[in-house]
DNA sequence: CGTTTACGTAGACTG
DNA sequence: TACGTAAACG
């Protein structure tokens, strides 16, 4: 690198375009970062450097898409600038959250109102459709809470009239319009009167006292002089709406982002937000970085043709010095099997050339696409984590416990109520709303703890009597987060223990709450922060020695030494529901370029030629036009081998050949007989696929294909 | 008898 | 995992 030596820390070890980028004085500033180019870095030393002027730290606010990479930016930040300790950062969900704790009186919220997560959101609509007696009895084809929620949900971000957000994206459902509509309505005055705020409303709620309380506004112009935000391209109307209300005159924002990875408009982000930043914002100054330090050449020529093709978006052409290395290689297998074999079998290759688990990586399109491979890799003995399925906070175990510290923060919180009584036993849906009635005539705290001792005896229990004394204990002044994440695991303990067949795992799970507590000093902070954004799924610690396995969309921002795709087929990426849609299909592309400049070094796509569809049977498809437009010389095509070809018996489960493992005795147990497994209970055999593998169904979790060798199952 | 609980089965993208 | 239905509970 030819870049001379600045004194300053914070123009030190940039290429030029990032250094112009860092040090632009005054005034609105559009940064365009191509995939690997610096993005992150650019942005923490224009941090640094802002603060080496002389800008106090606190009046610098910095948005991210995640919590994490707001800390990360901002701890580096730190080790160029002591000083940088001081500025502010945070998502935009975390600091509308802050500034409706503070000024949400204005819109008559309490402010201590309760954040709801999809799923509590869900309980509500739940609510709300039997309150309203909205669905006929056994009318089977009524939205369910999830549809209702999301239909609502994409009017609002895409700021649609109900009707019309049926219209465009529910057309089946077009007969229960009414329906519908009251169901939005209802779910709208059942979170006033309970002081409930969803995702949605966090940012509409803010913005609504921004534009109405011109002295709220005032106050942020002088608190915070520059605004710094991150991933531009996946700002939805709102918070491009946000950026512009939080700007006072000097419009002293830095909006970075590549358009070429807008990768949520699926949920309201518009690529417009940052292809139209120079018209909203007068006088903005452009910067393109594209010299990407991340990828080998032949990875970029790749990538660079992948998004050639896009039909709009700012020209840029990422170009590197890190040198040559092997082509992108796709795989054709001839089914889901093949594409895991050859993966498995490729990742063995590169852990005994001494790669490191943590440096690879295999992305997929949907949660569900690597169910067949996590068997594979399960059977090889090869540790990884799954990052992007379940969230830690939706598993029901820690709701459970988290439900009973939010009914202590929000009282009239009556959904998390519902919740805690339900646990009681003897207590199903009438009981807690009955005792809930009871509830609503109270006065708040302490007086429900008091409630809940005085109802009438028709209602009460010795469960209900401590759970009384547990709320009397949680509504005691001063208490800690800490203190009453501990009051609340032991009362809980015993019913995780009772309701979970696999409850070791699950209190290992609760174990972790209070490391979580310890950092906050208030109840309803901890609350929120836990809803706004859950910690990590158990694993992220875990990481180390572990290869990882995720979706494109939590990939975003992430780089691995060796990436492998899987399903670069057409129906998977572009996934079905896209095909007719232009601009859906305009995503999918960003999704596959996204995909692909994760990596490093080496680059596999797998696509298999059949895959199984649920009605259809065993369908053919064909390469993922992406992949299929592209030029031949950028691509190392390789057939999977034959062993990866081997056709499934018609008519039957496959066998698989196997290489590895001893098998002690060959079906140990009688298809149709009763086994019994540590986690999922009692089970039916219903077959065995090869020799290795079991199928066995759980009353309560469904059909299981599990490992012989791994499953320990009893007969019974 | 109304409720709770247990059971069996269909259904699922992406945060 | 979630929902609808059927058995068991009180």
């Amino acid at each position: 690198m030819s870049e001379e030596r600045p004194a300053s820390p914070a123009l030190a070890g940039l290429n030029e375009a990032q250094r112009h980028a860092v040090s632009l004085g005054e005034g609105p500033v559009l940064v365009i970062a191509g995939a690997g180019s610096g993005k992150t870095r650019t942005l923490v030393h224009r941090v640094a450097w802002l603060v080496e002027q002389g800008v106090p730290p606190h009046s610098i606010l910095l948005l991210t898409f995640t919590r994490k990479a707001a800390q990360e930016m901002l701890s580096r930040a730190r080790n160029l600038h002591p000083d940088c300790a001081g500025v502010e950062g945070g998502t935009f969900h975390s600091l509308c959250h802050r500034l409706l704790r503070q000024y949400g009186r204005r819109l008559e919220l309490p402010p201590n109102f309760t954040v709801l997560d999809r799923p509590d959101s869900e309980q509500v609509v739940k609510g709300v459709v039997e309150e309203l007696n909205l669905k006929e009895k056994g009318d089977k084809r009524f939205p369910k809470a999830r549809g209702l929620l999301e239909i609502i949900s994409k009017a609002r971000n895409l700021e649609l009239e109900l009707t019309e957000a049926i219209e465009q994206f529910a057309g089946h459902l077009a007969g229960y319009q009414d329906q519908i509509l009251a169901a939005a309505q209802g779910y709208a005055q059942a979170k006033q009167a309970q002081a409930l705020v969803d995702y949605d409303d966090l940012l509409f709620r803010a913005e609504e006292i921004l534009r109405r309380h011109p002295e709220v506004r005032g106050e942020l112009h002088r608190r915070w002089r520059h605004l710094l935000v991150d991933e531009y391209q996946d700002t939805n109307a709102v918070q491009a709406r946000l950026v512009q209300l939080l700007c006072d005159k000097r419009n002293n924002v830095m909006a970075v982002g590549d358009d070429a990875q807008s990768i949520y408009a699926f949920r309201g982000a518009r690529v417009q937000n940052i292809l139209e930043f120079p018209a909203k914002f007068p006088g903005a100054r452009l910067v393109k970085l594209e010299r990407n330090y991340r990828s080998t050449q032949p990875i970029l020529d790749l990538t660079n043709a992948i998004i050639a093709e896009a039909s709009q978006g700012f020209a840029k052409h990422l170009y590197t010095r890190q040198g040559q290395g092997p082509k992108p290689e796709l795989v054709r297998t001839r089914d889901e099997r093949g594409q895991s074999r050859a993966v498995v079998e490729r990742i063995r290759r590169q852990l005994d050339a001494g790669a490191r688990p943590e440096q690879i990586a295999v992305l997929f399109r949907a949660g569900n696409d690597s169910s067949d491979l996590e068997i594979e890799l399960t059977a090889e003995g090869m540790p990884f984590v799954k990052v992007g399925g379940l969230r830690f906070l939706e598993a029901a175990h820690i709701k459970d416990a988290l439900c009973h510290l939010r009914v202590a923060a929000n009282p009239q919180d009556f959904l998390s109520w519902q919740r805690v009584l339900m646990l009681l036993p003897g207590y199903g849906p009438k009981k807690a709303q009955a005792v809930i009635a009871h509830l609503v005539q109270a006065t708040p705290p302490p007086g429900y703890a008091v409630a809940l001792s005085a109802l009438p005896a028709a209602l009460t229990s010795p469960e209900l009597g401590e759970l009384a004394i547990l709320m009397g204990q949680l509504t005691a002044p001063g208490l800690t987060p800490l203190e009453a994440v501990e009051l609340v695991l032991a009362y809980y303990e015993p019913i995780c223990r009772d309701a979970f067949e696999d409850h070791p795992r699950r209190l290992r799970d609760l174990e972790e709450l209070p490391n979580l507590a310890r950092a906050y000093d208030n109840l309803t902070d901890f609350m929120a922060e836990v809803a706004l954004e859950p910690p990590g799924a158990r694993g992220e610690e875990l990481a180390g020695d572990r290869l990882t396995l995720t979706t494109i969309h939590s990939a975003k921002g992430l780089e691995w030494e060796h990436v492998f795709l899987l399903w670069a087929a057409e129906g998977r990426l572009p996934a079905g529901p896209s095909l007719g849609d232009p601009e859906a299909i305009e995503e999918e592309r960003r999704l596959m370029y996204v995909a692909c400049t994760r990596a490093r070094q080496s680059l596999t796509l797998v696509a298999p030629r059949e895959y199984y569809l649920r009605g259809q049977g065993v369908t053919p498809v064909g390469l993922s036009r992406f992949l299929d437009q592209v030029a031949d010389g950028l691509l190392q095509k390789e057939a999977a081998g034959p062993v990866f070809d081997v056709a499934p018996p018609l008519g039957g489960l496959p066998a698989i050949p196997s290489s590895r493992g001893s098998q002690r005795q060959a079906r140990p147990f009688p298809v149709g007989g009763q086994v019994r497994h540590a986690t999922f209970g009692l089970g039916k055999v219903m077959g065995y696929q090869g020799e290795r593998k079991i199928l066995v169904h759980f009353g309560r979790y469904g059909l299981k294909i599990l490992m012989l060798q791994f499953a320990n199952l009893q007969a019974e």
